[in-house]
DNA sequence: GCCTGTGAAATGGTTCACAGCC
DNA sequence: GGCTGTGAACCATTTCACAGGC
């Protein structure tokens, strides 16, 4: 593997997953080879900038020509580790629970969720998508029998510290947290929040600047 | 108003809508001081990172004492502009469309949804949490009858780009794009992307990578 | 004494410009 | 000729360190 064990900035690994969406849409559109200039355009991106993202994992490119759209997706793929099945688990099983547990884009991305928890007693031993529904406290007995490899807190903000509790116990090593929460991990641990209204917000931001300065 | 018209890094809006959720936690519980260290130890960054960015909008702390937790949720939301209502309208009446129409959290914070637009003929003409959804050729001309400031997107990738055109038609100038493609708009129009599997993406990544070093 | 606000220093990321290669 | 890959130059953001004020 290509493997430059230098220090890869967050914001590239960010522009890396765009790439793929533009790379993907590109290739049902039958296109086959692209510039960094071009696909740079489409990314609102400078085209160095792309190169440079890239030569962080490899060459991938063909000098005078390009990148070969199908070559480049799944370089890309390898690169960030996604070119594999990873085990998900959900914990919080809410309505937002309840529809990624529903979203078939996940087994397509290979991201297979394979448990589902909830503290909530009328909720556990319920089936949902095929899942049943088991006490959060079961968690690492769970895991160590099914391998979760990511988590993906969907309860309330006040019991989103107590879900990491459980998967860090269970030995996962990757959370995203939906939960309008902070939330404490150990080092080895990485997370990623997610959270709309911070985009809400960015955007109110931006909006009310322009409005001030006309 | 405190504006300092200096170019305010992204970063920084970003992290404001962080501080804005770890204050109104810490409010819940009843905190009414805190200081920038402390505030820094909650939201993972370092404590003169609070206080630049906190600066570019204006003096809100009490030196030797620290901030004042309830008048800085004011002072920031005042600052982002979201210390309003924001009116909103959402294309694309999907299982994700359905779902941010029948999220209160939205009233709550501001963002009153007051349209629900889609192009589908068997979609238009139904009652979604209390809306009526309207054929998205008439984005417009709703749009000068009731006022629309944010559009959110929520079709399939596919269909983005036209409910954009539609909505930077209407007059809307910022956007948030839930749909899995770029969007290209004029240069005074905002837009923010949302996609977990970015996220995903980048979870499984850092995960990979610590796995490797082993 | 303590904690904020802020210029100055350090760090890290982006863009430029051109050498290298098809 | 054209487009990638990359060191060097540039620019922005983060962190430090301390002055300012309760």
């Amino acid at each position: 593997m290509t493997l430059k064990s230098q220090h890869i900035p967050r914001a590239t690994i960010q522009r890396m997953a765009v790439y793929i969406q533009v790379l993907e849409s590109l290739q049902r559109d039958g296109k086959d080879v692209i510039s960094s200039e071009l696909l740079a355009k489409t990314c609102s991106v400078n085209p160095s900038q792309i190169r440079k993202d890239l030569a962080y994992f490899g060459e991938f490119g063909v000098r005078g020509v390009g990148y070969y759209v199908q070559d480049l997706i799944s370089s890309i793929k390898q690169a960030l580790g996604v070119d594999r099945v990873w085990k998900t688990a959900v914990v919080g099983i809410g309505n937002l629970g309840r529809a990624l547990l529903n979203h078939r884009e996940f087994k397509l991305r290979g991201f297979h969720i394979v448990g589902a928890f909830d503290c909530d007693p009328f909720k556990i031993g319920e089936i949902v998508s095929g899942l049943e529904v088991i006490c959060s406290r079961r968690l690492k007995e769970k895991a160590d029998e099914i391998g979760i490899e990511i988590g993906i807190i969907t309860t309330p903000p006040e019991r989103a510290q107590r879900a990491t509790n459980y998967l860090v116990d269970a030995g996962v090593k990757g959370i995203i947290n939906f939960a309008p929460a902070r939330i404490n991990v150990p080092d080895d641990v990485t997370v990623e929040y997610v959270d709309f209204f911070h985009h809400l917000y960015a955007v109110a931001f931006n909006v009310t600047l322009n409005i001030e300065s006309e």
